[in-house]
Parts: C-alpha cells; sequence; structure tokens
DNA sequence: GCCGGAAAAATTGTTGACAGTTGCCGGTCC
DNA sequence: GGACCGGCAACTGTCAACAATTTTTCCGGC
C-alpha cells in the first residue's frame, strides 16, 4: 500500500521523480504487487505518488526497455508476462554471463571475496540442516552476486541482476526446490574450489552447469504442472490477459 | 538533415511517436551526426521533428535504459562516452554471449542458415582480394548476427545488437584494422566448420576466441594510439564538453 | 586586459488540459 | 435469446505552459 502523497517536495529540485518511480514499480512488480499481465494505470499511479503523469509515463517507458513491461498503442503499459521459452531463453544467457563472470573472477578474485564466499556456503549448509528454505534462497542469491560482483565488469554487473528481474516474471514463481538445496550447495563448494585456484576454465564450467542445472529442475517443474494441471499446451501462441480493475 | 515536419500527422493515432524518435536518435548517434558528449536539446529536437518534448524525453528516457544516452540532473539527456574499461568489458560480455549463441546454434542450425554462411564467407575472401574494407566489415557483422540469430535465443537476438551498439560509442570509432581480415575469415571458416558438425562446445570456444581476438586488436590499437598522440591521460576525470548549438 | 558577479537567456522537470481511442452499457432489431 | 449499434465513461498520447535551474552575457573593478 503507498500514501497518497507523503512529503510534498514542490520546488526545491534536488532528484529527478523518474528513479524513484521507476524503482517503486520495480518493487511493486518485485512483491507481486503487480503480477505478469495487469495494466499499469498511469492516471491512478501518479495520484496515489502524488505527481502528474509525466514522469510515470517516462519511467514506463524505461522499463519497457528492461523487459519488466510493454506496451500497447492506446491501450497503454502492461506488466509483461514471462513466456516459457522465454524463461528458457533466458536460463541459456544467463548461464553464459554466469560463466564468463566465473572465467574473469578467477584471475583478480581476492581473499576477502573468497572468505566471504566461504561464508555464505557455511551459512548456507546451515539453512540445509535447519530447514530454512527463505534463508537459503537469499544466501544462494547473495553468492551469485558476489560471483558477478568478483568479475569486476562493470557492464555485467548491471546486466545480470536485469536478466534475473526478468525470469522473475515467469507466470508462476517459486521455483525453488526443496530437494536440491545439497546439490545446489555442493556446486558452490565445487564452484569456490576452482575461483580459489584461480581455475578460469572450470570454474566457467562449473558456474554454467550450476546455471543449466537451475533450468533442468526448472523444466522439470514445468512436467510436473503440466502432468497435474489441465494442460496449458506446450505451445500457447497468445494468451495476453489485461484484465484490469 | 531533418526536415522541420514532415507531415503533420495531427489526429489519426495509429502509432504513437516515442519509437520512430528513438529510431531517429539512434540513428543519429549510428551516423556519427551525434556523437559521444553531446548534449541532447530537447526543445530544439522536439521543434524539429514537429511535435512536444513529451515523447522526446520518453525517448530519451529509453534510450538511457538501453546505455546511448545518459541522463543528468537539470543538465539534461548526454549521448554516452563508453570509456576504455567499459569496452573491454562489452568484449568480455559479448565473448561469452557469442560462445552460448555459438553452443545453441550447433544443436539446431540449418542447412540453409549454414548455406547463407558459407556464402558469407566467400563474399568476405572475395572482400579480401579486392581488398574492399567496407563491405568486409557489413558482411562480418552480418555473418555475426546470423549466428546469433542460428542460436533461436530471442532473449539473445535482441541483447546481442544493444551491446555491439553500445561498443560503437566508444570514443574512437573505425577499428577495423585491414590486416586482420584475413585471419578474421579463417575464424570464421572453423566456426563454420564447427558449426556444421554440431559441435557446440567447440563452436562455443572458437567464438569466444573470435571476440576475444578482436578485444586484442583492440588493446593493441589503444597501445599505438597512446603512444603516437599527445597521451590523453589514462584516466580523465571529466572531460564531459556539452557544446551545444 | 582579465576576473568576479549580477542579470538575462536558455533549458530542464513537471504540470494540467485537450483530443482521440478503447471498452462498456443499454437499447434495438432480427 | 442473441447480435448489432450508439452513447458514455475511462484512459492514453500529446501539447503548451510554468517554475526551478543552469548557462551565457554583460559590465564594473582591479
Amino acid at each position: 500500500m503507498l500514501r497518497p502523497a507523503a512529503h510534498p517536495p514542490r520546488t526545491p529540485r534536488t532528484a529527478s521523480f523518474v528513479p524513484l518511480i521507476q524503482r517503486e514499480i520495480e518493487r511493486m512488480i518485485g512483491t507481486g504487487e503487480l503480477t505478469g499481465g495487469t495494466r499499469i494505470n498511469e492516471s491512478t499511479l501518479a495520484l496515489r505518488l502524488g505527481i502528474s503523469r509525466g514522469p510515470v509515463r517516462e519511467a514506463c517507458r524505461a522499463l519497457e526497455q528492461i523487459g519488466l513491461l510493454r506496451s500497447e498503442l492506446n491501450r497503454g503499459f502492461f506488466v509483461r508476462e514471462v513466456s516459457t521459452k522465454e524463461a528458457l531463453d533466458l536460463y541459456d544467457i544467463r548461464a553464459g554471463l554466469f560463466g564468463t563472470a566465473g572465467r574473469l573472477a578467477a584471475a583478480i578474485i581476492t581473499m576477502v571475496q573468497l572468505r566471504a564466499m566461504a561464508e555464505l556456503i557455511e551459512r548456507m549448509d546451515a539453512a540445509i540442516e535447519a530447514p530454512d528454505i527463505a534463508t537459503f534462497y537469499t544466501l544462494n542469491n547473495e553468492f551469485h552476486r558476489q560471483v558477478v560482483l568478483a568479475s569486476d565488469n562493470d557492464k555485467l554487473i548491471e546486466l545480470y541482476p536485469l536478466l534475473e528481474a526478468e525470469l522473475h516474471l515467469f507466470r508462476r514463481r517459486g521455483l525453488v526446490l526443496p530437494g536440491s538445496m545439497r546439490t545446489s550447495n555442493d556446486e558452490h563448494k565445487a564452484i569456490f574450489e576452482a575461483l580459489r585456484q584461480s581455475d578460469g576454465t572450470g570454474a566457467a564450467r562449473l558456474l554454467e552447469r550450476h546455471i543449466l542445472a537451475g533450468k533442468a529442475r526448472f523444466l522439470r517443474t514445468l512436467e510436473d504442472d503440466s502432468a497435474t494441471e489441465a494442460r496449458p499446451g506446450p505451445l500457447d501462441p497468445r494468451q495476453s490477459r489485461p484484465k484490469d480493475r
């Protein structure tokens, strides 16, 4: 829920509204407040934020470019829905980029960074024992982020999270399989070892496989679902459902 | 040069201005009409296109997200300038993604696509003999595009050209070394062979190296330049030059 | 002749208004 | 009963205007 207009920061122009709105919409998508397919009502959103439609439109246009929204002529912006094909495509791209990150990181990773990773792995082991899926999920994300950060490739550091965010727009969220936590952390340990030994090629291969293992799990849950559910069909041409208000 | 307002398409609302403006600015950057560091004057551009500032701002906001522009509070949008570090980072990312494209393509590439690539390689050989650098450049780009297309990864097909466009914003353009054309096409031939044999791993490795070879050449020209020129300094803190009108 | 500072001009960030489109509702006709 | 049609409300795409801010210009003083 959103206050209609917290402070009226009228007239001291020290920051633009646009990035704020952009982050706010991203947040709403992240928390599931806005789910795939729903329309962004510019007027309502602007009113709720206590500003006018101009900046809102600019923010939406930006979010369109990074793949979180799509626009339809005379109908406005919609929260994008990621198809199965797109989700699988994203896994492949992430695998490649993650491998690249590891190859780069292996050559320059510092002791401090390695130590941080080791600690994350330990804490993930603890979360597995608990078991505490939510914590594991968080730690796992952090571990991945650390690898990307260690690459010291600013463009990659910027790009990778965007791809992950887009993956979250897949219609069905919550893809964490409890059973896979242990094998996942085993993979983390192997990755850590490769990085520690500055084995770029090895780290790249392991990281790539780590993501592709995630893709395989993802595919399995899809098959399970389509077997359980009323078969949504292997290739749905269009099922865009505005369904506003 | 741009007509002040070609047709006054007042009132039949069949398309939004925003994508048109976006493409127009992209074009202007592509042709060098707008070079790195220059400011986008919203009013002037809007006037020239015969529209108002709103759509122009939306287009700029979109271009900011894909990395072609950057914004500064109360100063507007500037054509981005890609630093050496960023250019090198981009090469690494492109290498990883290109390799991924090849791995994916090898498994599913069709005879038609292979034949098209073979033809491109032949024509590049011809361009080398001529020698016709401009044609080689075009054909080379087309070859790379074909590989990415063959991956059938829509997200990758969308992402890869964006990275290449950003690389074009590096301050010094025209990075094609005539001497490297032959070795470059030899690499193409090896890549083609790997794809033909459905050797995903081999294709990935070759494609990655192909881009990294480009990175190495890029680095060499940098070193040559900094030796020849009056040393522009390894790290210039700010040299943003609006210099409008 | 060059520097500092105030005033003017130019430009951005934002707003409110207007025209055109879409979607919905109810009535009419078959 | 169901399909078609006209009007109406909601909303988008665009514009013109306003206030804040940056940049340029101009002018007196050292």
